[in-house]
DNA sequence: AAAAATTGTAAAAGGGTTTTTATAGGCATT
DNA sequence: AATGCCTATAAAAACCCTTTTACAATTTTT
């Protein structure tokens, strides 16, 4: 018998400990009964061949990888790193690989999903779609792996799905301005109006309004992308002009770049943030906190969605649990400064540049 | 013949099309030469039954997984990001998957390594460490698969090493105060003494002072950690006190993190930033654009060093070198507002980063 | 017509898991 | 005490699916 040079099998294992493979197998797997004294020796032997049992082999035999993959439209951001960080932590935990794909547009998406699956590679696929692709979801109708979808609602499919109540979210944000700050003169600035958070989220600040009786009407405003840039654009053109001297605001911001964005606009305009127009965030992102200005925003549970997408696939894959479930989660208010709560003394010394 | 349910081997595909298995073997990988009206036949067959080669038969009959690792010790910051995005695209363009481990910490990180690399489950591995443990360098010397190690130097070791060059990129932070501001009062503010790039920074920064004649001594301050808050603590407990308001300053930071602290701690102590004090960070980090003063850094490649990485593992895989080699990038200066460049005025949004 | 080049087939890895079969030994029954 | 049955354990064999090698059968070339 010829192996691999350097590796050592099941079969070394088990001439040097003078017992049968099947044994070995028994003693590695903890399965069946072994007498004490031969489940001494074979351990011996491992110890000292150094035995590991070959991945690969075990994969074919057993039918799994114990490998689970997800599918990112992109690396980027502090959203993806935490989903990674829940993702691997209870993948590890349960003595599972994380396997990572970036696909990103439809072909890309379907590609990764029938790759992954049709050829056995993986035993689960967690998939985050950054736009809603039916026809990605049709193809991924007939595959045969557990598999659960982030953010998107997809009700109609027999599929595991874990949501973020983007319209709650805003909804709360708003009725902070509402509820503690007394302002009902308040704006909504999105990203792009295709954009199914961003329209999630619109949903939750008209609703807000709706409930003291107010109409959203011209006070929400939509960019091209989640960017500082667009946040600082939007406030110039359409909420600056707005603005009364002798009035409170609050702008909601679909994200917390588009919330920097805006606050350095008016900033830069001379008006007080946020004394006279406060401003929250959405994501609760690294640079809510790198900044002078602290930002108040809307957490989202990023690693918990990871974790409980890994759950939802194991249980699937044990056997345990055979129903789709719909798992719908909520971010929660981060009280900082730029709302107007906290310290309201914000004058700026470095701010004295200029003529 | 019994198989899994819903899976098609290449045996049905053999039978379907009237030939042996390893006829359709050669016609799917392309190898050896078959008859055109045998190829259209199993074609046809292949499509009609909708075949793909199991993955794990193949990678246990190939002795090969197509998967490299890579293993970092966190998944947060962008540093992360852009490494994955590299590496994912290198590995993408190869027909290879990309596998990702957390391990931080000795025996984390000696795990990681061992069980990938022993148990067969993966054909490369990239190590990213942050603290050098001599223990992990040497149980590594004797695994199987190509390794590549990030950012710390292995000089005495037979593997494949991809550095940045940190000390010269604070030599030409440094240099760009003393050359184009001509300011030659200037400090460093490092995380933790015992980190390595921290160090090797400190050396830059010192070599250049040496270079104009200049003693380091009495201008450098470390801190705990690589943090906002530890940048901010320095500034204010260190720097501060040693101002004059007669004099113009530099500061060179260790990273982003750190100058967003420095800037605002001097700030907060109605320090004009930069018109008497100049501050450079290090990493190009999202947070130095997302900032009303726009931060002047030393941008890394981050994504070429994972590029690079996976394109030596590819080159030892396939035996076309086989010699170690040692990579050192540099980082380039990305002049922006913070040093006291550009315009003074900062009330301009940001400019566009083109990584 | 013999040698060479093609093309197809059969069988042997590759390294485990799992099922089946065989072999002890222990206990109970008569 | 001998026979029979049952259980605990070890050994053998089948299986997972593809690749690869050795070889047979065919066709082409010289």
């Amino acid at each position: 018998m010829v192996t691999e040079s350097g590796s050592v099998t099941i079969h070394n294992v088990a001439k040097v400990a003078g017992v049968s493979i099947s044994t070995v197998s028994r003693v590695v797997n903890g399965l069946g009964r072994v007498a004490p004294e031969t489940r001494r020796k074979v351990k011996t032997a491992i110890r000292r061949l150094d035995f590991h049992p070959n991945s690969r082999a075990q994969a074919l035999s057993r039918k799994r990888t114990d490998t689970i993959s997800l599918i990112v439209p992109d690396f980027e951001g502090q959203y993806f790193s935490m989903l990674m960080e829940g993702t691997h932590e209870e993948a590890r935990a349960n003595g599972v690989h994380t396997m990572v794909l970036k696909a990103k547009g439809l072909d890309a998406q379907i590609e990764a999903v029938t790759c992954l699956c049709s050829e056995g590679r993986t035993d689960g696929v967690i998939l985050m779609l950054s736009e809603l692709y039916d026809e990605v979801l049709e193809s991924i109708g007939d595959i045969n792996g557990p598999l659960v979808i982030l953010d998107k609602d997809v009700n109609l499919w027999r599929l595991d799905n874990i949501l973020l109540d983007n319209r709650l979210g805003a909804f709360e944000a708003t009725r902070h301005f509402i509820d503690i700050h007394g302002i009902t003169k308040v704006f909504f600035v999105g990203g792009s109006e295709n954009n199914l958070d961003t329209t999630a989220r619109a949903r939750g600040f008209a609703d807000a309004l709706k409930s003291i009786g107010l109409n959203a009407e011209g006070r929400q405003f939509f960019g091209n992308s989640y960017s500082y840039d667009e946040g600082y654009r939007l406030a110039e053109e359409k909420i600056f002009p707005l603005i009364d001297p002798e009035e409170h605001y609050g702008v909601v911001a679909a994200n917390d770049d588009i919330a920097c964005g805006i606050i350095d606009a008016l900033m830069d305009k001379r008006i007080r943030v946020p004394e006279q127009v406060g401003v929250t965030g959405f994501d609760d992102s690294d640079i809510a906190i790198h900044r002078r200005l602290k930002i108040t925003t809307m957490r989202i549970p990023t690693k918990e969605i990871g974790r409980v997408a890994v759950r939802m696939i194991l249980n699937r894959l044990s056997g345990r649990v055979s129903e789709p479930a719909k798992v719908v989660l909520k971010a929660r208010l981060i009280v900082r400064d730029s709302c107007g709560c906290g310290r309201h003394d914000n004058s700026i010394p470095g701010d004295k540049r200029g003529k």
